[in-house]
DNA sequence: ATAAGTATGTTGAAATTTCAACAAACGGAG
DNA sequence: CTCCGTTTGTTGAAATTTCAACATACTTAT
């Protein structure tokens, strides 16, 4: 585990622990590793949602496919990051959402019981990971909060504008670069890709932003207000 | 605060403590009452997050209005729930949505820094209250994922069979009440309400449905899955 | 019981999205 | 460098949503 110990230090699930507990701990709780190729499944909709992932390198997606094909993307996952805690805290049995390996991914997985059960030991870092857990849930949330605010936009430039504004905010900058391809903006987005193309181009012309693929730089973006 | 303990009960944040304790952490906690007419503010977008909220009477709705005044409704909250939590778990500085009144309601405030920083008294109920808290909050990023799910769908027919569909699997029954009047399933579905007006018609037509302004019933309703 | 106000249903035109099909640009493998 | 598969951009027609306006149904207060 020594190995994944930087990345582990910046999961929020771990802050305020010291290493050698962290390592400690990752005995208590049965913590393992897996690994996954570009495009597999790293957990599938309807299957148990036992673990909470974290994901050590790589990038992945949270996917929902609807019965017709439909796909909509709720988030990105990137290194450190924690996947698939809400559906496994809140106790469903089945997971209603997919994770997918954007490229290989290596991943953490860990049974929730032994998160939500106190180990035996007593060890004291567990109320401290309980907090963690708990801060981390609450981000959660906002991340969806915020997906919803974008996409209860009604029309796709706004929908876009909303998300690209955000980001830049997040990003710190007018120039940045997404983690979504087209096809994904556009799952993310829940819109047309094409539509959303189309829009896009409408934009530059109007010199509202500049884009090359997932390289986006904003103008004039105080025209439209993010509302936050 | 006795007068309330029968629905304090019943709030997940104080599952598995007994009344006493119940009693003695909002102390503590220096939790308050306050109550508000139908349609008033309870918290304003834009002010602190500094409060958790839970609804003792009354009902009332997250809400977000964005700068061109179109109103999307992120959930409703009933008498025993907590609302606002997220906000202010996650340390956000300003709410970036508002809770609204629905009808007269009695609502406790609680500091969320009473929460998050144990007591001096190191009351034993805390760790439950954080465990609690956790557990709701992943209740939470589920409910916001089922709003997404509902809301990624492409026509307000589909958008509106989803959502029914979701409720009659809550209310285990064919034949329920919605929380939401017309405009309000408009806002909550993100979809304009007189188009809703219409497929509602249609699929009443199809013998899909029957209605009574918030009372649905459903036949055939496994013509569409709900993907849960 | 009536009136006034609110909620819901209905309609047609305008705006927007979706869909399918194809063109152009890009990136990696050999 | 060239080929080939993938991504992105473009377009026009069909479907859907939005919008505004009005009709009808329901509720509440007097």
């Amino acid at each position: 585990m020594k190995k994944y110990l930087e990345t582990l230090r910046k999961c929020p699930l771990f802050q305020q622990i010291e290493d050698e507990n962290l390592l400690k701990m990752l005995g208590c709780l049965g913590a393992k590793v897996e690994t996954f190729d570009k495009k597999y499944t790293i957990f599938a909709k309807g299957t148990p949602a036992k673990y909470i992932g974290i994901l050590l390198s790589g990038s992945a997606q949270i996917v929902q496919v609807d019965y017709y094909g439909n796909r909509s993307i709720l988030g990105s996952v990137a290194p450190s990051e924690v996947f698939a805690e809400a559906f496994a805290c809140a106790g469903m049995d089945t997971l209603p959402v997919s994770v997918t390996a954007n490229e290989p991914c290596e991943v953490m997985l860990i049974n929730r019981d032994h998160i939500l059960h106190t180990c035996q030991n007593h060890c004291g870092f567990h109320q401290q990971l309980i907090f963690n857990l708990m801060k981390d849930l609450a981000y959660k949330a906002i991340l969806f909060q915020q997906k919803i605010e974008i996409t209860s936009k009604r029309t796709t430039k706004e929908k876009l504008m909303t998300y690209l504004l955000l980001y830049a905010k997040k990003a710190n900058s007018n120039s940045f670069e997404i983690p979504f391809d087209r096809q994904e903006l556009a799952d993310y987005l829940e819109v047309d890709r094409s539509g959303l193309s189309a829009e896009i181009g409408k934009l530059r012309k109007e010199g509202v932003l500049e884009n090359h693929r997932k390289r986006f730089t904003l103008y004039r973006s105080n025209s439209i207000p993010t509302g936050q």
